[in-house]
DNA sequence: GACGAAAGCTTGTATATACAGGGGTGCTCC
DNA sequence: GGAGCACCCCTGTATATACAAGCTTTCGTC
């Protein structure tokens, strides 16, 4: 069945905004112009604004407009936050690839349980590490099951963002995800990775992302050092 | 100004929902009948119906009705996963409160920058422990700046429940919450709480809850033993 | 020139109406 | 008795219209 009206209008702004054809604090048509350039009726107009909206893609002003506004509402995406005696001070964020995006099997006894669809396919995975003020903070192993990323591993990631990589090239958006989070005592593994003393306690986080692909997640471990900043989101 | 009108009818289903008078499961009115019984246009009925969707109070169903369903939808709020060996056994689980609500100046250097109106309201706190198949799992002290909360600590907690206890009695709905989240290692006051050894990892959150009254916040600091579960949200 | 009112844009709320399509009930026909 | 169909109630989508109210610009008056 054909999609909705307002889920097309929806769709088509969303996608301009992610390409960059709207920039951050760009203003949208107005709801009278956008409902005279597609021909639909301005609530049907009001209807896919409003999910943009819920979705923080964009930020409605009564008596001026819709203002594109980059920032996600509230997704969750992991931040760092200073911590106590660094409040205020300024940061220098990096992130390095530790290991670049390889197509292979899935690990044994994967941390969340795969459909089969999944198991058959083998998954993408890379390895990356997060850096604040030249100490590394944060490691993200991230894995995909090997469908619908076509020439994952061909590109480097778009923006250096994962998401916006999977929303741009691959059409594939980030809803929501599902998270475990664990408090571990770092390994030597990870304690050379993240070049800290072993025992360190490091927060564990499980992640399953949702797509709007159904049944398409990705998945993420991660493991952050929270000596000197806090995670937030 | 006077609330919109559909504003009015979700602030009413909404509290008619929490009081217990539509229980989990039952079918609200029809948009129709409601639109008839408030004299207002089933758009507008349905918008309201909307936020309530939006926000898990109720699922929509179409060709069915509007299904309430207590579940609040991904508020965050903590729940405990299982870990590898005990994945789908049953659990009991229990909350102690381990100091009762009582009214109290803040802490010095409390976690969260407070407000002055905050500062010199003085806050009610408690502490609990949740309990998981009788083992400690969980520390929550909890702050509530004393205002808007006549009476809080004369009566035990509504249902067991905070969340539920401000709103039935104090009209105060948690809509969102910031949180910090470090791995520490547990000092003795906490070992002891917890029942567990010194040196073992925790996760610690501290959480600020946003309300449904501008600029009251409800604080939490938060220690988890997860080294048999996991914390979900 | 400075200030203020008015005009003209915007989004927000509300209504009435229409039709599409899913869910459930019950009836008819076999 | 059972399968299938018709009907009714429900939510989903879409439109046209109206007015309220916030922001910006323009214009006119002092």
């Amino acid at each position: 069945m054909e999609p909705a009206h307002y889920q097309k209008l929806y769709a088509l702004l969303k996608s301009q905004i992610q390409v960059g054809n709207y920039k951050e604090g760009d203003l949208l048509p107005s709801e009278n112009h956008l409902s005279a350039t597609y021909k639909i009726a301005r609530m049907t107009v009001r209807r896919a604004l409003q999910e943009l909206a819920d979705e923080g893609y964009i930020r409605k002003i009564k008596g001026k407009g819709s203002i594109v506004s980059t920032a996600r509402k509230s997704l969750g995406i992991l931040s760092f936050k200073g911590f106590s005696e660094v409040v205020g001070a300024e940061y220098e964020a990096r992130t390095e690839m530790l290991r670049p995006p390889r197509a292979q099997p899935w690990p044994e006894r994967f941390f969340y349980q795969l459909t089969e669809a999944e198991q058959r396919a083998g998954c993408v995975t890379f390895e990356r590490v997060r850096l604040v003020d030249q100490d590394p903070v944060l490691l993200e192993c991230s894995y995909l099951p090997n469908l619908h990323i076509k020439d994952f591993c061909k590109n480097p990631l778009f923006n250096g963002s994962l998401f916006k990589t999977l929303a741009v090239r691959h059409c594939v958006d980030i809803l929501s995800f599902e998270q475990d989070i664990r408090a571990v005592l770092a390994d030597e593994t990870i304690a050379e990775r993240l070049k800290l003393k072993a025992m360190t306690p490091l927060v564990q986080i499980y992640r399953r992302y949702h797509t709007s692909i159904p049944d398409y997640f990705v998945y993420s471990l991660i493991y952050c050092n929270t000596e000197k900043y806090t995670i937030s989101n």
